[in-house]
DNA sequence: GCACTTAATTCGCGTCGCGTTGTAATTGCG
DNA sequence: CGCAATTACAACGCGACGCGAATTAAGTGC
């Protein structure tokens, strides 16, 4: 355990703060004490700190007080957008999302590359997302070493300490380190992170999970990720990995066992259907699920019992992860819910039916369909996270190994 | 957020230096000092104020460094056992198991009354714990007033916070506040916890988890529990609710959804074979699984399939939590071990089976077979873990509540 | 008996958060 | 226009904490 001293408290609280003027907007110190519930005194005190560290700014407006507007008016404060920027990217099987935010989490450039990168070696990938990088960041009107911190989300199981790809539907190759390959070629702080974490991220500060400092979400993609915030950090496993939802063994009977990825991933709905060159075709530019969804309207019923029988596995997969989690909210993103009711119909049936009765309600359940330019945005929020110099240290080496063995007493 | 001050960070650093006591036993300020990496001022005056308050005592041997001890000896500083006593108690079907601990989690009288509680109105569930609460406790050679705190756990679902019993295979009726029912009885602290954190609880502190801050934990009785240690805390829901694995669904077809509790709970192990009236004694006894383990021995297959079902089951549930909490180790325990590899050998094959390959070397599967009494004792450890003064403030009033819902964008 | 060694305490310093006091910047009203 | 009222913020002093250095305590070895 981290012991504790006065230069612990004082990062704890100069985070808190720095967190509440990032969630907040423009906001006066008072209203910063009132938030964190430190006093005027340290309020001041820190604010005056991070005002001389220039990552935040002061504004004399936008003071609204209702009505009469007496006494001496607040002085706003905000992020100072300038203070940094860093490079958040997403990389599916099919394409390649970069932004450039600055220190608040604004998108100032972004750009996606419709590459398929699948199966690609890793330093073909590593020199696509050099050229993303360097090329978002141009637009952007920066140059490279203005770029703080570059972080990476792919879907898979991923060591965010170490950066390294235990695997991932992406790489051939397992235990592949994305992040030296990164640094390498930009010299420049990498963070790599599971997908799922990205936008787990992205929802707590931007999305629908800004009020919430606890909930589980799951991403229904080519993949299905899944991410646990809990107590406002990212819960991470052994070694700081990830967690993953595709793997979870739907069905009783080791000989029959099936994962979920392989009923509710994409690929497990389009199954029977790769003849279709229309999808293939949408596949490739990352509309599959919408192309779907037009063709099950026009009748395709073979896709039509696909996508319901994703969304039944899905309710079920989803009322396992509240009963093992009881998390106050479910979050779901990712592309697959374009093919809306058509999923979700029967993923809300499956849902409602595998609740055991006492936990009907403690989750509520969330469907946020987001931009792919969310996730590259979520990889810069756990960036920016770091950089904010969360005290808790979620960044570091991996912790002591251990090996698989059955120990009885 | 809580807020850091002086306070927080003195009450960390004190129950910081209190559990290290806990577990190291008789240990010098030196080597709390390393092993908690504060300084030897500090150390001196938390452990001169923990003297003060009467929680540790001073030891003038046992000093055993290695060779010639030269220099002024170090005095070895224990809890004082008599700084507190707790009663914890497992609540089980058919039987209540009672302990009295010392501040240290000594037992100092333990009762077994072998009674079946089962669906029985709460006020006499109460009743019958009242009674052995104070039995117990005169075992002890105590008066009711010298015990600080009553921690009861059971199987089920429960607000930690609010004493209150969700869901229990135990109780008929749901929502019952048992703590309210026991307060009122014996006018102690009492809290209410599952049985699956208590045991918990009593691994990292007595059992296969001291040396280990995050480990999942899975009790396979006649419920399936599930515990969570993350970081050296209790895993929590919203509303610090328990967590269960016996209402996972196995499968991916809601028409066919199985739950694990119908497959590898006892009584599903059990079920076809009820008219077995050795069988329906020695469960009674709570010698259940003993008992068909020398049933299966003797030669009954029916038995013999049914517990490989149910460790095949349970493999698989197990890999589904290493997916999606990628934890350092997994504990299992429970009396459904007593089956031995009857149910083991079923349960290893699926696992290896179901874990994905990269997730293999995650988790350390221990298995450990325990006696009741730790259950009870894992119950006191939740009490004195409480009393210990743990500064993240596990208890508490419930949080704000929630209400299922389908929203969308 | 004296040097040596190590443990534990004491002392002084710097930092933190907080309450109080003082100052700055505005509005309201005569 | 001027002055009180109001409110935001900064400055000062207090007490608590942790830490490093110096000091005291309590043994061993010769």
């Amino acid at each position: 355990m981290k012991t504790a001293d006065p230069e612990l408290m004082r990062a704890i609280n100069r985070f808190h703060v720095l967190d509440t003027i990032r969630r907040f907007g423009a906001i006066s110190r008072v209203e910063i004490g009132e938030r964190t519930v430190l006093s005027a005194t340290t309020v001041s005190a820190i604010t005056a700190s991070l005002l001389d560290d220039g990552l935040i700014s002061t504004r004399h407006e936008g003071d609204l007080r209702g009505g009469g507007a007496r006494g001496r008016p607040r002085v706003m404060l905000t992020l100072n957008p300038e203070a940094a920027r860093v490079v958040g990217a997403k990389i599916a099987s099919n394409r390649l999302v970069f932004c450039v935010t600055n220190f608040q989490g604004d998108v100032l450039a972004s750009l996606t590359l419709p590459v398929r990168v699948d199966r690609l070696p890793v330093e073909v990938i590593a020199d696509l997302v050099e050229d993303g990088v360097r090329r978002c960041v141009m637009d952007a009107g920066l140059a490279l070493n203005e770029i703080k911190t570059v972080a990476l989300s792919l879907p898979g199981i991923i060591e965010h300490g170490t950066g390294r790809v235990r695997s991932s539907a992406i790489f051939r190759d397992p235990n592949v380190s994305l992040k030296e390959a990164i640094v390498k070629r930009l010299d420049i702080d990498t963070i790599v992170e599971s997908d799922a974490n990205a936008i787990t991220m992205a929802e707590h500060w931007f999305g629908r999970g800004r009020d919430c400092d606890d909930f589980v979400l799951v991403a229904i993609e080519e993949s299905l990720g899944l991410g646990v915030l809990h107590g406002g950090q990212l819960f991470r496993g052994a070694r700081e990995l990830s967690l993953t939802l595709g793997d979870m063994i739907m069905g009783s009977d080791p000989e029959h066992a099936i994962k979920l990825s392989e009923l509710a991933s994409e690929r497990a709905i389009l199954d029977g259907d790769h003849g279709d060159s229309r999808v293939r075709d949408a596949i490739r530019l990352g509309q599959g699920m919408g192309r779907v969804r037009g063709l099950i309207e026009e009748g395709d019923n073979e896709l039509r019992i696909a996508a319901a029988r994703a969304g039944s596995a899905l309710g079920i997969a989803i009322a396992n992860l509240v009963a093992l989690f009881a998390p106050p909210r479910v979050i779901l993103v990712g592309s697959t819910l374009a093919l809306g009711d058509y999923l979700l119909d029967s993923l809300r049936v499956a849902f409602a039916k595998a609740i055991p009765d006492p936990l009907k309600n403690v989750a509520q359940i969330v469907i946020d369909e987001v931009s792919d330019e969310l996730w590259a945005r979520g990889a810069a929020a756990v960036a920016l996270g770091e950089l904010y110099g969360s005290p808790w240290g979620t960044t570091g080496p991996a912790r002591r190994s251990t090996a698989i063995e059955f120990s009885e007493k």
